[in-house]
RNA sequence: GCCGGGAUGGUGAAAUUGGUAAACACAGCGGACUUAAAAUCCGCCGCUCUAAACAAGCUUACGGGUUCAAGUCCCGUUCCCGGCACCA
């Protein structure tokens, strides 16, 4: 009945909604997205990052599919065999806080979301086989992350140690970084402790190596994330020495690491962590030292609340021997010095070390020149008094020159000083006669270290993938067996806040030992979330087996083709996924690529205003906009805000990324059902380029959608000049030649747009074909050349905008199916032009133009731009001083 | 604090990567159509000076520099965003 949506008239205006639906239902019905492995064609594999099933799609989500969707579709039209995947991230932490909130169970809460969400996606039209869908918190999925899980424990790529977690003292439960405030428990208010604990690590940092040379094969990244995942691996070359020391009549050594042990004649002290067994051994009898270590053991773990804190120390009364010297070298205990981090101790250079510098300064500690210009000007150099006073040592006042380093031997910037034997050496010369020495006495070694830590893994929570171990008092650890995999987590808790539920279900906690049959415990801590998706890309090409984690179709799809995501993932994520990769290959379950992801785009992120209010525990309540009435300045900047509930003030906390734990989330649902999904698309992908930031505002929606309201118009006006069209030929009038000309130059910038992933100019592009369209001059061939480009239009806003062209491309008879249509081809001959105007400069300033022969020389050129009236006027009479021609563009006259 | 990125009209942005700054839009203003409104169509729209200008000057966060020529390259500064290992 309502097959022809354009019949006769009876349509005439855009309705989305009609021909959005009318495209779903015909996408559905042929399969058009289902993606089979054929060897015969060159494959594209375009993957966005998989959402957590948070209740609604946000625009971030809107964004970052749209984008993958627009390449999907795009690569079709090239001949591409494409598959374009959707799945659900759908472990994790707001599950539980829903299920405190609401008293629903987090399994029942997550898989209405992804119903709901499922709904939403398709109703955007992505072009996704959702036959290969994939849910991390079913039984079927993350069976594969306890089997690999297995396989680490066996390799030694999985083992045990202890842990350091914020620790909330009132709620007696772990808290996640987000959960900690301003040191504090979210919901408690207590203040958080630092709790050590026993859990289970990958041994990433065996693969540090490879995966920082392997950047180097990844020429479709970013350089921008390369340059983060290298600097958080973090390679560094230095020495690892020791500080002997004689404990209960026992000869010892406390190591420490550094990368500048050219300075370990300035060392002044020795700083250990709070946690360092010398620190713990120190406060056995000194109760203040106890108190300052417990104090230390205060605030979360996070690293930027470490690094921002006062920096305190306090003395612990020991000392150890200077390795070279065999002076004595107090021992302090430092609160910014991190157990995890190298050996758990540091050497205080406080010349030449900023934090040392400060800390010295601090507690009156000495500070002990070692490094100085290597050509000093005299104090008294009247010809530069200024830098002769820089470079002065001044044990009061940091200078940044204090902590340069000279690789170069010959021709260094500074070298050591009042270092005896060691001195006036460059730093490298300096490392190097250092080393000699130490690794002499048995007291250091050149060591390579890395800023990367193991990934620990262990999660104290109930909705995550169990881990498959079984505690038994007899046997001790031991493995579930593979053939009694997965570990089905229960589905029907409801976490309260007070730990994890399945410490109290014993129907999953009660086991049979695999070994000795007699009673044990399962394990009850839970997998990291990001474990889920490490390696959810390979399942989607295996997504059916339930006999392996991967199989051979993943060799025809792997590697991902091109990987879309919020940048927020450029390390965590990414590096874990590189680094999951790389077990399953040696594991032998090779994807047939070392790197799951040849290219890279790391999508900006969207945000909008956060709105925040403090409970009387000190925790913290978000507002979502549409709860707030916004008070702006004079200058129309947003200043405050008054809940519409109560009509009290609440605090604005500046811009951020939408998210659903800040509730700054703008729903494109009433967008979707306002204007359909294609002004939704074309909006988002018009508003900034996809790897900008974006602040979300929908002013423009409007102007998107009345610009597909008059695509619409023009076929509808123009159907039967355009069914009725013959094929171009002959010469066209110039005025139409014009006009070719330009649906060329557009089809041109849009085709190199696409390819640099520069989708707003896409979008322009098409307005401006749109525009020249509709101006088109009378003449002979008009209908055909509007024919042409109705069409190169259609097809250029396919991938953007796919439903308003899918329905053109068939009502005016272009094809059966836009979807099969080849991506057009620019025609060069209709770019030719005869005549070119270039910008006259005079002095680098615009001051005209002119008219040249496209075939002129540079000579012609140059010769009617000085012949020409305005340079005449300049010039005077005098010749030129130069003249620079800049083929096709302009002329500069310099005189 | 450390690592990475960003800043262009009233607003979102563009500039073929060193060559006419502000394309394409949004908002605004004026007009046509209409009894009226909406929708639609046409025109104007960086700032200063000016009655106005196809006259002149200024302008890409701020301060310097390189160049015939700088939004683009170099040095320094400010502010904003992302990440910092248990948010995902």
């Amino acid at each position: 009945m309502h097959e022809n949506i354009m019949q006769e008239k009876s349509t005439p205006q855009y309705n989305a909604s009609l021909i959005e639906k009318n495209a779903q239902k015909h996408w559905a019905s042929t399969h058009a997205f289902r993606a089979v492995e054929d060897s015969s064609k060159k494959k594209y594999y375009c993957l966005s990052m998989f959402p957590y099933p948070s209740g609604k799609l946000h625009m971030g989500h809107v964004r970052n599919y749209t984008i993958g969707d627009v390449l999907t579709r795009y690569h079709r039209m090239q001949g591409y065999n494409v598959l374009q995947p959707m799945g659900w991230d759908a472990f994790g932490l707001p599950a539980e806080n829903a299920a405190m909130q609401n008293g629903v169970p987090p399994a029942k809460w997550t898989f209405d979301n992804i119903a709901y969400m499922k709904k939403q996606l398709q109703s955007l039209g992505f072009a996704i086989d959702w036959e290969r869908e994939v849910t991390t918190c079913t039984p079927e999925y993350y069976k594969w992350n306890q089997w690999l899980f297995l396989r680490m424990l066996e390799k030694g790529i999985a083992y045990k140690k202890t842990q350091t977690v914020n620790w909330d003292p009132v709620d007696q439960t772990v808290l996640a970084n987000e959960q900690v405030i301003d040191g504090r428990g979210w919901r408690t208010g207590a203040v958080v402790e630092k709790r050590e604990i026993p859990g289970y690590y990958f041994a990433i940092t065996q693969y540090a190596d490879e995966l920082l040379a392997s950047l180097d094969t990844l020429p479709g990244w970013p350089e921008r994330v390369k340059t983060m995942q290298a600097n958080w691996i973090g390679k560094s070359f230095g020495v690892r020495l020791a500080f002997p020391y004689e404990l209960d009549g026992k000869q010892e050594k406390l190591w420490v690491f550094t990368t500048r042990a050219d300075t370990l004649m300035g060392v002044t002290y020795v700083a250990v962590a709070a946690e360092h067994p010398l620190a713990t051994h120190a406060a056995k009898n000194n109760p203040e030292l106890a108190a300052f270590i417990e104090r230390c053991k205060q605030g979360s773990v996070m690293e930027a609340d470490v690094a921002t804190m006062e920096k305190e120390g306090m003395k612990t009364g020991l000392f150890v021997q200077h390795p070279l010297t065999g002076e004595q070298v107090e021992v302090w205990v430092g609160n910014y010095v991190q157990m995890a981090y190298g050996e758990g101790a540091v050497m205080g250079v406080p010349a030449h070390d900023e934090r040392d510098f400060e800390f010295a300064n601090k507690y009156g500690l000495p500070v002990k020149q070692v490094i100085k210009k290597a050509r000093l000007l005299a104090p008294d150099d009247v010809r530069n008094p200024e830098a002769a006073e820089e470079d002065k040592f001044d044990p009061k006042v940091w200078k940044a020159w204090y902590k340069l380093e000279s690789p170069l031997v010959d021709e260094p910037l500074v070298i050591t000083t009042n270092s005896g034997k060691y001195s006036d050496l460059s730093t490298i010369a300096a490392v190097d006669a250092i080393v000699a020495d130490l690794a002499a006495k048995g007291l250091g070694e050149k060591k390579v270290q890395y800023r990367l830590r193991d990934w620990g893994i262990s999660r104290q929570r109930y909705w995550g993938c169990p881990i498959p171990l079984i505690h038994c008092p007899t046997c001790g650890t031991v493995h579930v067996p593979d053939d009694q995999l997965p570990v089905k987590l229960p589905e029907d808790c409801v976490p309260d806040g007070s730990g994890n539920p399945l410490k109290k279900r014993p129907d999953f906690l009660n086991v049979a030992c695999p070994k000795c049959g007699g009673p044990a415990e399962r394990e009850t801590d839970t997998m990291d979330t990001f474990v889920d998706s490490s390696w959810y890309y390979a399942r989607y090409c295996s997504a059916d087996n339930a006999n392996a984690m991967v199989d051979e179709r993943a060799k025809y799809w792997m590697p991902v083709d091109q990987y879309i995501g919020g940048i927020e993932h450029a390390i965590l994520h990414l590096l874990y996924a590189r680094f999951w990769n790389k077990v399953m290959r040696d594991v032998g379950l090779s994807t047939g690529s070392d790197e799951p992801f040849a290219n890279l785009l790391t999508q900006g992120m969207v945000l909008n205003h956060i709105f925040s209010r403090r409970t009387d525990k000190g925790g913290i309540n978000y507002f979502a906009p549409d709860e707030l009435d916004l008070t702006h300045d004079a200058n129309g900047k947003l200043v405050g805000a008054i809940s519409k509930a109560d009509g009290q003030p609440v605090d604005y906390n500046g811009i951020g990324t939408m998210s659903k734990s800040k509730r700054n989330g703008v729903d494109p649902q009433s967008l979707i059902e306002t204007y359909g999904a294609d002004t939704a698309r074309f909006f988002m992908m018009f508003a900034a380029p996809p790897e900008q930031t974006l602040e979300w505002a929908d002013s423009g929606v409007e102007g998107a959608h009345r610009f597909l309201k008059r695509v619409w118009a023009f076929g509808v006006e123009n159907a039967a000049a355009i069914k009725a069209a013959p094929a171009l030929s002959g010469k066209l009038p110039e005025e139409l030649a014009k006009l070719r000309r330009e649906v060329h130059l557009n089809l041109k910038q849009a085709s190199s747009d696409l390819a640099r992933h520069q989708f707003n100019t896409v979008a322009s592009a098409g307005m401006k074909l749109l525009n020249a369209l509709e101006r088109a001059p009378e003449g002979e061939g008009k209908a055909a050349v509007l024919a042409e480009g109705f069409s190169i239009l259609l097809r250029i806003l396919s991938p953007i905008t796919p439903h308003i062209a899918h329905s053109l491309w068939t009502e005016l008879g272009y094809g059966s199916d836009i979807l099969s249509a080849p991506w057009p081809q620019v025609d060069e001959g209709a770019l030719v032009q005869d005549e070119l105007e270039l910008v006259l400069q005079i002095n680098g300033k615009l001051r005209g133009s002119i008219k040249v022969a496209a075939s002129a020389d540079k000579a012609t050129i140059e010769a009617l731009a000085v012949a020409s009236e305005v340079a005449q006027k300049q010039l005077a009479g005098a010749a030129p001083k130069k003249v620079v021609v800049v083929p096709g563009r302009l002329v500069n006259i310099v005189c």
